[in-house]
DNA sequence: TCTGGGGTCCTAGGACCC
DNA sequence: TCTGGGGTCCTAGGACCC
């Protein structure tokens, strides 16, 4: 019994949560925001079909959405997230092993029955999804994860699959092969995509076949490894246990450009609060960290700083980590420039368990018990209540600079008020 | 007026050591 | 006059991903 690989996807991630939650919006157009409503991310495919186009900054498209009766949603990422989990439970329960890649898709290892034939299990799974969670998902199954990547494509791409591709158990896999521009090959990007065109390598096939020391000395080790992928040989082993992080950051634009110092230090007092919840969470201290800032690339005179520093004890208490970044906004401030993003860096992690503790540190373990309970608590309070309920004061109480969310549709799966309502 | 956020991996080159 | 060879570690930057 031989082992595939498979690439499970939600099809329009976000524009199937805002329309699993509202079925108002099946059969509807819909985008989804970028966080600040900036740029649109995510489609529905009646939206696609209208020729919307990802990535386009939500000001240029406004009106021809507004022309099209397209719904526009502000990205709500606690409720992405959550459908997330229970998308990948799901998963969980039907493969052998399971690798979750990003938000919406995963890698999956099973075995192929004595038959050959994965299609009953596929089908079975997407109407799993469909019915319990209300999502379209698709299914590529290969040798590899860069093969079952190109089948997932081939399964959305083309209507006849309807949603599943096999490449192990297809007749003619080359022919599939050919029709996947090189632009859309996993792992190959802007750069490389025209690297390999003017080589006249223009699709996955060739690429599975040029030199492989012509893409060495360009792609190096990754481009060879990415080769190799496709002809079936399986080089990128599955991740079952995610690795810990090795940096965690937290970056917002703002709603509109900020000029002044205690603003920015409003900011990066916000971003770093929320850092130390994300390290709390991973169960991790930083010893390093990094603040910035930057005006607009879009306008000229472009400006730019970062200002880092070292702890000498790792830590994700928040006040240890505001005492450690506030001074550092004074560093990377300057009057006059139209401050359009900032953001923390948490740098050189390590897990709690690793934890020394100094003998110079002014601070015994009694305290330090204390100072953690406190922490636990406030993140208990928040999750429970909304974040915000246990707020820093170094944050600001009404920051006017917080980002823009002027079209977030309900969130039942995770905010007890906005539960759906049945009327009888 | 208005253009996202959060990551990883790899390589080249500099600093430093013996 | 001449100016080694090999190694490690660190950082910045490139490229890519979703």
């Amino acid at each position: 019994m031989s082992q595939v690989t498979a690439l499970i996807d939600a099809n329009n991630f976000y524009a199937s949560c805002e329309q699993s939650l509202d079925p108002a919006l099946i059969g509807r157009p819909v985008v989804v925001l970028s966080n600040n409503d900036g740029c649109i991310v995510a489609r529905s495919a009646e939206a696609r079909s209208l020729g919307i186009t990802m990535g386009t900054p939500y000001f240029k498209a406004k009106r021809n959405l507004e022309r099209q009766n397209v719904v526009v949603r502000s990205s709500n990422y606690a409720l992405y997230a959550d459908m997330s989990q229970r998308l990948m439970s799901l998963l969980e329960s039907q493969v052998e092993d399971l690798e979750i890649y990003s938000i919406d898709e995963a890698f999956a290892r099973l075995s192929r029955p004595s038959d050959g034939n994965l299609y009953p299990w596929a089908r079975r799974l997407r109407a799993l999804a469909r019915r319990n969670l209300s999502l379209p998902i698709a299914i590529g199954l290969g040798l590899s994860k860069g093969q079952a990547k190109l089948a997932n494509r081939l399964a959305k791409v083309v209507p006849a699959h309807a949603g599943l591709f096999d490449l192990g158990s297809c007749t003619d896999p080359d022919r599939w092969l050919e029709t996947i521009s090189i632009e859309d090959v996993w792992g190959i990007g802007r750069k490389l995509a025209l690297w390999c065109r003017m080589r006249g390598v223009v699709n996955a096939r060739e690429l599975r076949e040029m030199p492989t020391e012509c893409l060495r000395a360009k792609a190096g080790v990754v481009g060879v490894r990415l080769q190799r992928e496709l002809q079936g040989h399986a080089c990128l082993p599955l991740d079952l246990e995610p690795s810990p992080k090795q940096e965690t950051c937290v970056s917002r634009s703002f709603s509109r450009p900020i000029t002044s110092l205690e603003e920015l230090r409003e900011a990066v007092a916000t971003y770093v609060v929320r850092a130390a919840e994300k390290l709390r969470k991973q169960h991790q201290r930083t010893a390093a960290l990094t603040v910035y800032t930057r005006t607009s690339p879009f306008i000229p005179a472009f400006y730019s700083r970062a200002a880092s520093t070292s702890l000498d004890l790792p830590s994700n208490d928040t006040r240890v980590l505001l005492e450690a970044a506030l001074p550092l906004v004074e560093r990377i401030f300057q009057p006059h420039r139209p401050l359009a993003k900032a953001g923390v860096l948490m740098q050189h992690l390590q897990g709690v368990n690793q934890l020394q503790q100094h003998l110079w540190v002014p601070c015994t373990q009694e305290e330090q018990q204390k100072r953690e309970t406190l922490m636990d608590t406030i993140d208990r309070l928040n999750h429970r209540y909304g974040r915000g309920t246990v707020q820093w004061a170094a944050c600001g109480l009404h920051p006017n600079w917080a980002m823009r969310r002027e079209r977030l549709g309900r969130a039942s799966t995770t905010r007890l008020d906005e539960l759906p309502i049945v009327h009888c």
